[in-house]
DNA sequence: CATTTATATCTACACCTGTAGAGAATACGC
DNA sequence: GCGTATTCTCTACAGGTGTAGATATAAATG
């Protein structure tokens, strides 16, 4: 089941804070979108019945829920997605963008030319 | 104003095949995709409305529509927007999904080499 | 305990998207 | 010229998404 916009933003949040409850989450969220409560604890419902939340703990009232997907498991997908969908699945163009004008960090660099390296080594 | 998946597929074919009416973009549109000339006709509609197509000329009643707006600057913005939306903006990630695991086609290979090349004289 | 407050649940709604049918208007074949 | 086929235009609709209010309910506080 795919994941829209926010659902991913939200999903992010559990990957990046861990367990969170919805108001919590709702707070983390508030910090760079002004959405009330309700919206996110939407959200979080949509995840959760996607299964890409679960509930696993509660405190009083409160519900404590977790991611329930793998990062890479739902990135990567998105990466083939994104690749098909906008080049037709050439990764080259992508690569021109990615590492042409922009400008790359540090560690993007690092990251480059140790895959490159590695790229040398197979073939 | 942003593109939907299908209004990107069509205008993918304005790119790749040049101006078109709307029938032979349906007879295209079919070869991987089972959908009714109405179906593509209004996505070409939405299309001309968001300014991505134009009218450029007309044989009887027949509209030969071309795109107008530039691949690259369709592109750019979306592989933003995506690295934004899926790694909150680090392409680390991104290039190990793509360089990793992946069978790299030799032009993908060669692409990535000239690039890194070009990386090592900048700095 | 009674009241306030926090949290959850349920419902709603406008907009976008993929999908397509109905009907109008024109062109083309005979 | 008339009928048939083609193409366009207009309208529709279900499902997903971002958004949030109303209401219920349990917890905390005095």
């Amino acid at each position: 089941m795919a994941l829209s916009d926010f659902e991913l933003a939200v999903l992010q949040l559990f990957w990046d804070q861990g367990d969170l409850s919805a108001p919590r989450a709702h707070e983390l969220v508030s910090e760079t979108r002004a959405v009330t409560y309700s919206t996110v604890k939407t959200i979080i419902d949509r995840l959760e019945k996607k299964g890409a939340l679960r509930r696993v703990e509660q405190h009083g009232r409160t519900i404590i829920y977790a991611a329930a997907l793998d990062r890479e498991a739902v990135q990567r997908p998105l990466v083939r997605e994104f690749v098909s969908r906008v080049f037709g699945g050439d990764r080259s163009p992508l690569f021109s963008y990615l590492m042409d004008q922009d400008s790359l960090s540090e560690k993007e660099i690092e990251t480059i030319k140790a895959l490159t390296a590695r790229l040398e080594d197979k073939s």
